[in-house]
This record gives C-alpha cells, sequence and structure tokens, in this order.
DNA sequence: GAATTAATTGAACGTTCGTTTTATTATTGC
DNA sequence: GCAATAATAAAACGAACGTTCAATTAATTC
C-alpha cells in the first residue's frame, strides 16, 4: 500500500501535532517514540517525517506555537491604559484561562525545555521572557503609583507566575471546582500578595456566567 | 581489569546517587543512560547493578529518599502546639531551604513522577499528599481561629506550595538575593496571601545574616 | 486520460539502549 | 598465606530507537 484513500496533508498534519503534544505531556519528548506517535495517528512512522523533518524539530514547534499562542492571547485580552490594578486582574485571568485551556501544551512548554538544542532554548526562553516582562511592569507600575505594596518585583513576578501556572498541575475540569471559581479565587490571592488597595473596582466587565455553578 | 584499588561500594554507591540526581536534573530520566551514569562516576556500566537492580529502581530510590528528607525536616521544624501564624511560618521556611538546598532532587522528584511504575507512582505521591495536607490543616486551623481569612483551603495550600516550589526554577545562589531575602520576601508575601493578621510576631528566633548583604 | 504531484507504506540501516553473563582482581577473615 | 567474598571490567544480547529510501497509490492538473 502507499496513499491512502482521502488522505488530507492538513488533516495529518493537524493530527500528528495534536497527538503529539498528549503523548508527550503523558509519558514524555523522549519517551514518545515516533513509532507510538504514528500509531496513535493511525500511521506509518514515516508519514511523519514529511511534515517535521525530525523529532526535535516537532517539538519546537509545538512549543513555539504555544507561546506565540499565549503572547497573542495576552495582546487581544489587555486592557491597554488602564490602572494596574486592572491590568493585573486581566492579565491573571487571561493567564489561567489560557493555562488551563491547554494543560498538555504547557506541560510540555514547561518540562521539554532541555530537550532542545541552545539556540531553540533560548528562542523559547527569550519569548517566555518577554511575557513575564509584561508582569513585571504592570507590578511595577502599581507598586510606583502606591497601588501595590510589593517588596520585590521580580521575585513577585515569579512567585505569581508559578502559582499561577500550577493550576495546571491539580485542576481537572468537572471536579469540585468550576473554572470560574478557580480563576476568581486565584485572583483575589494574587491581590493580597501583592497589598493591593482595593479602591478600584477589578472585576471585568461582567459576562454571564455560562457553564459554571456545578456544586 | 576487575576490582580497582581502593573501591568501595559504599562510596560508589553515594557517588552514584549523586550523579545520578544532576544527571537526571539536569537531561532528564530518560535522556540518562547508564552508560554515561557510570562515565560520570568513573566506572563500567554494569557495575551501577551491583547496587540498582534497574535503572527504574535507581530513580524510586532517590524520590522516595527525598520525599523522607522533606519529611523528616519538617518533623524537626516543626512548632508542635504554636499557633497557625508561627506554624505557617515555620512550613514556608522548612519548605524553602529544604527545596533550594537540593534543587535537583526536587527537579528529580516532581519532573519524573511519570517514569514510575504504577504502584511505586502511587507511593511518592502518597507521601506528596501526606506533607501537603499538613499545610491544609494548619491554614484550616488558622481560618478558623480568625487569623487567617481563606476563601478555599485546598486551593490555597496547593498555590502557596507550587509558589514555593517554584523558586528552584529561577533561583541561583550566589546572585542578587541571598537565601535569607528570597525566604523572608516568601514569608510576607504568604502572610499577605492567606490574610494573615499580623499581630503575632511570625519572625524567627533572630538569627545573625551570615552570607547576604551583596546588593 | 496521461502526466504530475501529494501522501503514504514497508523494509531497512546503523546506533544506542538497559541488562546479563562471565571472568578477574582487590580486600578481608582466619 | 589461603580461602572466601566484594567490587569491578569486558563483552555480549536482543530490542528499540530515529531516520532514510525506494516503491506505490491517490488526487490533481492539463
Amino acid at each position: 500500500m502507499a496513499r491512502t484513500t482521502g488522505s488530507d496533508g492538513e488533516r495529518t498534519e493537524a493530527a500528528v501535532r495534536e497527538a503529539a503534544v498528549n503523548l508527550i505531556a503523558r509519558c514524555g519528548y523522549e519517551a514518545m517514540s515516533m513509532r507510538q506517535l504514528a500509531a496513535e495517528v493511525g500511521v506509518q512512522a514515516a508519514a511523519l517525517y514529511r511534515y517535521f523533518p525530525t523529532k526535535e524539530d516537532l517539538l519546537f514547534t509545538l512549543m513555539r506555537d504555544h507561546m506565540q499562542g499565549l503572547r497573542e492571547a495576552w495582546e487581544h485580552s489587555r486592557p491597554a491604559g488602564a490602572d494596574p490594578a486592572r491590568q493585573l486582574a486581566a492579565y491573571v485571568r487571561n493567564h489561567i484561562a489560557f493555562h488551563i485551556g491547554r494543560r498538555h501544551a504547557t506541560h510540555v512548554s514547561n518540562m521539554e525545555l532541555r530537550s532542545l538544542s541552545p539556540d531553540r532554548l533560548t528562542q523559547i526562553l527569550r519569548m517566555r521572557t518577554a511575557y513575564e516582562k509584561e508582569l513585571r511592569s504592570i507590578l511595577r507600575d502599581g507598586a510606583e503609583a502606591g497601588i501595590f505594596s510589593i517588596e520585590d518585583t521580580g521575585l513577585t513576578a515569579m512567585a505569581l507566575i508559578q502559582m499561577m501556572t500550577g493550576v495546571i498541575v491539580w485542576f481537572r475540569p468537572g471536579e469540585r471546582l468550576s473554572i470560574a471559581e478557580v480563576t476568581e479565587t486565584y485572583l483575589s490571592m494574587t491581590m493580597r500578595l501583592v497589598g493591593a488597595r482595593m479602591a478600584t473596582d477589578t472585576t471585568a466587565p461582567r459576562v454571564p456566567s455560562d457553564a459554571q455553578s456545578m456544586l
């Protein structure tokens, strides 16, 4: 056999990416074999090399797209010109929503960095640093404006990001808490952590809560 | 050649463990080969099997000892009978000190869980859960006593642990901040996060800050 | 409908992996 | 100093790995 009926490059590539994210998140990049991935997609291992020249290229592509997606999500949801408290609230909401929605991809991007070649590692880390810099800048603005009380901006930013990203470790959709509940709790923990004076209202323009309320 | 002059089982095993922690932390468990590990120790691969029957046994031993060390460290540093604020302060200090002191081992214990067999994974997770339970119980006590104001005890515990453990991702000894500075900043962030009323003094019996002050 | 291109198979290549076996030497106990 | 034991080397095993290549068939173009 060779080309199969109904085969389509775009669909196959998308299937490979999705299966790879799930497999790498579950087994780890090194432990996932190309044959295993191919079997998941329903194809022979050699077919994968039509879309990704090497295994590492596949990993890098997944990571790069994930980081670009994160940046774009933040660019679309940032309230330009708003006060620091509102900006911080938007950052927290976006971060948690994005990471809960893409748990597996986040796992891959955070855990498999060491399997990248040095210059590709640098590329991904640069994207990550740029994203984190946004948070530091919000914290600095708020501290200078006297809205937040923060001892060390850089350290606080790292603490917040670790705390928020950590959601993906334990959160499982459909369990005790809804995404909305988790997000709001994290938001209030964040605001307390940065010592925000809560004169300003940090809640987003009220969206009718659709799929929450499951307890 | 066979047995080398001056060879000693205990020393070799200790060297294997240390080299394994460092190698696994750097390259990952799957990516580390037994030959690579043996070379690091200065021995042939076959010699490793005198001490650990399989590669996974080695990993499990490292993880189990790490978790036991964490439990023992907490048992020695917990202030039994103290108020929740003091207990929380002790928990934070112990957690950060322990994890900064054993960055590589923590990395291994957190990142390589998926390489364990199901029942060994369960063993390690049980130890971890027991340790986390201590924190939840402190938070609950404090909340019930009206010392902390916490929305969700379980969620707050996970957020705090993720935040604190995250130190090992970015902290490098000898850089901008000393361990003592980092620890105290994290402590005050923690206290704000749980909404602690700071009537009680949470500072430890004052130790003269030795190797800090490098800025 | 013939020629071209896209998508995939199946087999193979050389390497490396975890592990086992056997032999050999250092150390220890008597 | 001689037996027993502890610690290692050296070589080998089969399996699995990432990757390549030639062949083959489906879809598209003209």
